[in-house]
DNA sequence: CTGTTAGTTCCTAATTTTGAGAACTAAATA
DNA sequence: TATTTAGTTCTCAAAATTAGGAACTAACAG
C-alpha cells in the first residue's frame, strides 16, 4: 500500500492532534492512517509497514487502543488476519464516554468546596458554578445529540 | 501555610487529572493547590513552598499557566510580590476555548474525505457526521451556557 | 510432527520530559 | 552605591516514555 504525500500530512497532522490529547505517537498515527487510508480496515503488517514501525509498538499500540475503545476487528474464516479498523460508527458513544470523564472531575470539585473556607464565598460560588456547568452539559449532550441528528435531514 | 491530609489529596487528585489532560505534572499541582488553598491568591515562594518544588520549576509552570490563559496574578504597591490566583471567574472563556481546538479537528476530518476514495461512501459519511456534529457543538455551546444561566436561578 | 504465520512479550536503548541547582537580572530599598 | 528581593534562565541529571529487536507462543497448514 501505497500513501501520497497528502496523506501522509493528513496522518501527521491527526496524529499530533491525537498526541496533544494525550495519545501515544505511534496509535495517534495508526488511529491517522485508518482515517486516511481507501481501505478502511487494515492487517497489523499492513499498519506496520506503512509506518515503518516494529511489530512491538504496532502490536503494543492497537492493544491500547483497543482498550480506549477507538478501535476494532473483524476477521473472515480462512483467514488468520485481523482487520484493524476504527470504531466510527459507534462516535457517539465515544462521546459521550469523553464527557463522563470530564464530568468526573465535577465531583472532585464539589468535595473541594466542601472542604474549602466559607470565607471566600465568591471564589466558592466560582467553583460550584464550574462543577454545576459540567454537570449539566453531562445531562444535556444527549439531547444535543438527538438534536443534531434531525437537523442534519 | 499547612495543609490538612484531605486537601493534600485532593490537590493530588486534581494534579492528576490535568496530567491526564495533558498538563505538566507540577503546573497541574499548583492548579490543584489554588482550588484547595484558603487563600485563593498566593505568592510564588508560598506555592514553592508547600509544594516542595524549585524555584525553576516554579517559574516555568506558572508562566505555562499563564499563556494556557489559566491564571493570573495581582499585585499591591508597596509590595512586590505577585499574587498568582486561577481565572476562575473566566471559566466561560475558557470551555469556548477548548472548543474551538477541538473544533479544529473538524476541518483536518473534512479534508481527509474530500481526498479519500468514494469507494467508501457509508465509512466517508461516518467521517462527516464526527466533523459536522463537531461543527454543531461549537455553534450550540454558547446557547447550551446561556440556558445554563438561566435555569441555575 | 514440522513449519509457517500472526501477533505478543521481554529486554534494552534512544528520546523526551521533567525538575533541581546555581548563576543571573531587574527593581526596589537601605 | 550596595544589598535585598522576586523571579528568570541555563545547564544538566534523573525519570518516564517510547519503540526496536529478538525470543516466544498459539494456531493452523502441510
Amino acid at each position: 500500500m501505497k500513501l501520497t504525500e497528502k496523506q501522509q500530512a493528513l496522518i501527521e497532522r491527526i496524529g499530533v492532534f491525537q498526541e496533544k490529547t494525550g495519545m501515544q505517537p505511534v496509535a495517534g498515527r495508526i488511529i491517522g492512517l485508518l482515517y486516511v487510508s481507501d481501505k478502511p480496515e487494515l492487517t497489523f503488517d499492513e499498519i506496520r509497514e506503512v509506518l515503518g514501525i516494529s511489530k512491538s509498538a504496532t502490536s503494543n499500540a492497537l492493544n491500547l487502543l483497543q482498550h480506549l475503545n477507538r478501535l476494532d476487528y473483524i476477521t473472515f474464516s480462512g483467514d488468520r488476519k485481523r482487520y484493524f479498523r476504527l470504531k466510527l460508527d459507534r462516535w457517539r458513544e465515544l462521546v459521550l464516554q469523553e464527557i463522563d470523564s470530564i464530568t468526573n472531575f465535577s465531583d472532585t470539585l464539589q468535595e473541594v468546596v466542601a472542604e474549602r473556607t466559607k470565607s471566600t464565598p465568591e471564589y466558592n460560588r466560582n467553583i460550584l458554578d464550574v462543577a454545576d456547568f459540567l454537570k449539566y452539559l453531562h445531562k444535556e449532550l444527549p439531547m444535543l445529540l438527538q438534536q443534531w441528528e434531525e437537523q442534519r435531514k
